[in-house]
DNA sequence: CCCACTTATGCTCCTTTTGAGCATTATTAA
DNA sequence: TTAATAATGCTCAAAAGGAGCATAAGTGGG
């Protein structure tokens, strides 16, 4: 039985868009917004919820459990703590102490919007080969070599966004990306900032839940403003998903799908014609819980 | 802080087929096993694998965490209990003191696969109906009435065999599932077999979970014997799924994905055509990571 | 006012994927 | 031999997805 006492975390990835950029919400020591688990509470996410309203000063909107972490060689000090993951999605607003830090800056080589990033062939393909040269056995070696080719793929056409823990993982597992501070800084091989404790494993975690949901449940809309062009969206979704999408077929996607409705009103005076400004249409929740099924159902 | 004890306890809802039926491990109290969280493991998934193999006789094949609960009304007595579900799929085998209980047993409205079943029109819908004509305002009809729409809508057709936990939440708020338990015996209005605690609602989110993940993850094979028909596949999918399938379509579908490659052998004996054995490729980790993106990409 | 540039928006074409169902084949049971 | 039962092959049409051309409507600078 446990005999060593256990503590309840929460920690929180709290996640807006700015502009192009999705950042998360972190305290100037790298560390994740976090607190303990109140027995007051009545549900898990309600104690989050006002713990984050009473810390930062973010009411958090879109909420959504994670994980549970209590791996024990992850964890600091003695005492055994048991974290339970949270995914918050907000609108971006101005903090006091806590800092909104872009999460490609944890993670350069998620980002490719502009291509490739370089850091992949020029740090992370050298390192992950090394690790494999270095496997015990055989086996051992064809099992990294697989799980490289599937995280990191010769052909980047195969890229697969959504496998940001296995990539984080592999980064770890391969020595690329451990945690080790230097004096509060980062360091990490130059693979990104570093965060404190487990917490980039954290963040990672909420990155591929996110890039995952907003395929099939519209949750990006809880990133925008009331009223938004299309593009504004799009660049949105570009952002978190780490990609550049198709501008005409994603719009196609999203009016096809009646996410949104026209608010009559129009962009004025940026570069380029004038968009029309949409809202998104809370109705879908109501008329289409069925999203997506794969399965050849008959009858 | 935390004045209160807290205990942590790890729930694990072990699914195994038989022929058409999935079926879940509970204890003859209607409860799912449980144990304590030893903090001696390296992690979460360790710790349950090994309490697994020591008190059922059930070496757990694919694991994957669901969801940690702690909801103040849900637990019972004075210590408040964090428990972590886990989903845990295995070949079936003969158990000791745990039995097999086929999970539609506690969800009835979950079948689908002979129709729809008649407890949906003679006991669900009037019981919903009328929970939402005593909402408190209007505003709280609305919403009722929407969620009811989703859960169960009019036209079958909609159905969306995912919907397990709201389905289970809904019919729980509407006071036609609790848990009450009558001298051990099940009650619930009819509604299926009650279990122990919040348990149903663990096995609910289990099954969501399941029924989702076997659309984009090879899981179903987790379940399966190493050879078999496409028609046990698709038996045991539809066993899952709740719902019936078409069988060439289906074929199809497994075929072009290349998950199975034939062994040679065929069936014997039974009635009609025999059929050709099939084994899971376990290859297809290694070649298609990427599974389904639903953004519209470019370049 | 005209031109270059930029973004928005409409549409087409072609390829793949899905949904439905017909037809044929190989066994067992009567 | 016939009926019943499954397995398997194939076709056809509809829907969804990928790529790109063409046009519209602004801004900013001569």
């Amino acid at each position: 039985m446990a005999g060593q006492a256990i503590k309840i975390e929460l920690n929180a990835v709290i996640v807006a868009v700015a502009g192009s950029d999705p950042q998360i919400l972190i305290d100037p020591s790298l560390a994740l917004p976090s607190g303990p688990f109140e027995t007051g509470h009545r549900t898990l996410e309600q104690g989050l919820r006002n713990w984050a309203k009473s810390k930062s000063d973010q009411p958090l909107g879109y909420v959504e459990q994670l994980y549970t972490f209590a791996d024990r060689d992850r964890t600091t000090g003695s005492q055994r703590v048991v974290s339970i993951g949270y995914l918050a999605l907000v609108r971006a607003t101005p903090t006091t102490e806590m800092i909104w830090s872009p999460w490609y800056r944890h993670f350069p080589w998620e980002d490719h919007r502009k291509g490739v990033p370089p850091v992949i062939a020029k740090t992370i393909m050298p390192g992950l080969n090394a690790w494999k040269a270095a496997a015990p056995d055989a086996a051992a070696k064809r099992d990294r070599a697989q799980r490289i080719t599937v995280a990191f793929p010769k052909d980047m056409r195969h890229w697969n966004e959504e496998l940001v823990l296995q990539r984080y993982e592999l980064l770890w597992e391969a020595g690329l990306a451990d945690e080790t501070m230097k004096g509060g800084k980062a360091k990490s091989a130059g693979l990104g900032v570093a965060m404190a404790h487990d917490h980039r494993r954290i963040v990672a975690t909420a990155m591929a839940r996110l890039r995952a949901k907003i395929k099939y449940r519209p949750v990006v809309f809880e990133l925008m403003p009331d009223a938004f062009t299309l593009l504004q969206l799009q660049t949105t979704v570009e952002a978190l998903a780490g990609l550049r999408l198709h501008k005409q077929n994603f719009r196609r996607l999203i009016e096809g799908q009646g996410l949104v409705e026209e608010t009559g009103a129009m962009t004025t005076g940026a570069a380029g014609r004038p968009a029309q400004l949409f809202a998104f249409r809370r109705e879908v929740f109501a008329e289409r819980a069925a999203i997506g099924t794969k399965l050849p159902r008959s009858s």
